[in-house]
DNA sequence: CCAAAAGTGTTCATCGTACACCCATGT
DNA sequence: ACATGGGTGTACGATGAACACTTTTGG
């Protein structure tokens, strides 16, 4: 019952490109982590594992997700296949990539450290492992054609956030400066989002107004053709 | 020296989603064909393979279209890999799907009937096997988004084409119609198409030019940040 | 009172869109 | 001469980009 016996089977890993941001960070940053077992033992390196027998690669994608930062229902996507049969010396792996957005201050750094993670900025990716940094560039890039078309930067900060705090996020996202007062009409004339009664003090004396994504909107919208377009 | 014994393996397949156009053509086909072997044999399916210890995933995709068309050097992009553990009744396999872009003129007809293949409009795609249905819209979404901002629709044309066969072309990949007027002037002023002296005759009487899409230049425009834009 | 970040409107150029008629020619 | 598809220009509204000053308040 077996009707594909006689065809070669190959490791199928997934890797993880781990992206996170704080609400007042400047800069994105990647959870990468010193790798504990040969090959590249100690080097710079994505989270991954392989694939089990029962679990789709989404599953594995979540799990993997889940053992590093112990957070559940993260947003995560697929990448991309990398099959190169050299890509790692320990033997031939198939690996399916997938990014996730994280909100920095949620995940769990005890577990983190205890896997040897760090969140690392952008600006200071150190030489990863076989083709990793070629994901973490692919990652990059996705992650900036999405957050242009869909409202996906809200996974990145809490669920209360300021119009300054959204806007430092998407220039650290395209590495690249907006004018804040075109920034600030574009998000608020989508009417994606609710203005709260409360304020954000600590990064200015003035305080700046709380706001919340409001997903239902998104939604409905959705149904009438709407364009997210940032 | 086997670093990840005691590791899972997994059968790896590779699907392709092959679009083809004909330049008279109104709308866009897929090859699909007729199952030879078990599970599903006879029901309409992909073509696929399995990856071969040796060889990348992009290698392997290349083998299977040349195998089913005797085209080599065909425009060619990963899509998305497949992973559901009960994706496929015959065991678990993941499936790595590619999109590739075919002028229907220019592959072997023979070769395709040999292996039971059959262009189909996309107005009659038939019920695929497994999750071939979902491979078909994913290929045709990321077409879709492909095609408006990179000169891909070029690979589905001959290296002469007027510029109604464009219009047509894209006016199959969107399944929409476009203002012949706006058509003519957005793909003219970008200054990617070189015309030629010569016209083609057979669709009207009037006979309209003919035009090459000038590579050379696209690449020098993109030097300087040129976006296509369709 | 002053430093530091939040908040606010207008102008201009550009681009996308809608739209209708003449042209060339094979039959 | 006529039917068929090829080829052309303009006007208007919408959208994106550039730009500078006032407000609030903790120290």
């Amino acid at each position: 019952m077996d009707f594909y016996a006689n065809h070669t089977r190959i490791l199928v890993a997934v890797d993880s490109i781990i992206f996170g941001f704080n609400e007042n960070d400047t800069e994105l940053k990647v959870l990468l982590l010193k790798r504990k077992f040969e090959p590249a033992k100690g080097e710079w390196s994505l989270m991954g594992g392989f694939v089990r027998p029962e679990e789709s690669l989404d599953e594995a994608a979540q799990r993997i997700v889940l053992q590093l930062t112990g957070l559940d229902n993260v947003y995560m996507e697929q990448l991309y296949s990398f099959g190169d049969p050299d890509r790692d010396p320990g033997g031939r792996i198939i690996s399916v990539s997938y990014v996730s957005l994280i909100k920095i201050n949620e995940y769990d750094r005890e577990l983190a450290k205890h896997h040897g993670a760090f969140w690392i900025p952008l600006s200071e990716l150190p030489k990863l492992i076989f083709d990793h940094n070629d994901m973490v560039s692919k990652a990059l890039r996705k992650l900036r054609i999405r957050a242009r078309t869909q409202p996906i930067g809200f996974e990145l900060l809490p669920e209360k956030f300021t119009i300054p705090q959204l806007q430092r996020l998407y220039e650290a996202i395209y590495q690249a400066p907006f004018d804040k007062r075109n920034f600030r009409r574009k998000v608020l004339t989508m009417g994606l989002l609710d203005k709260l009664d409360e304020k954000e003090k600590e990064t200015s004396k003035k305080g700046a107004y709380y706001y919340k994504f409001n997903a239902t909107k998104y939604e409905e919208l959705l149904q009438g053709g709407f364009n997210f377009e940032l």
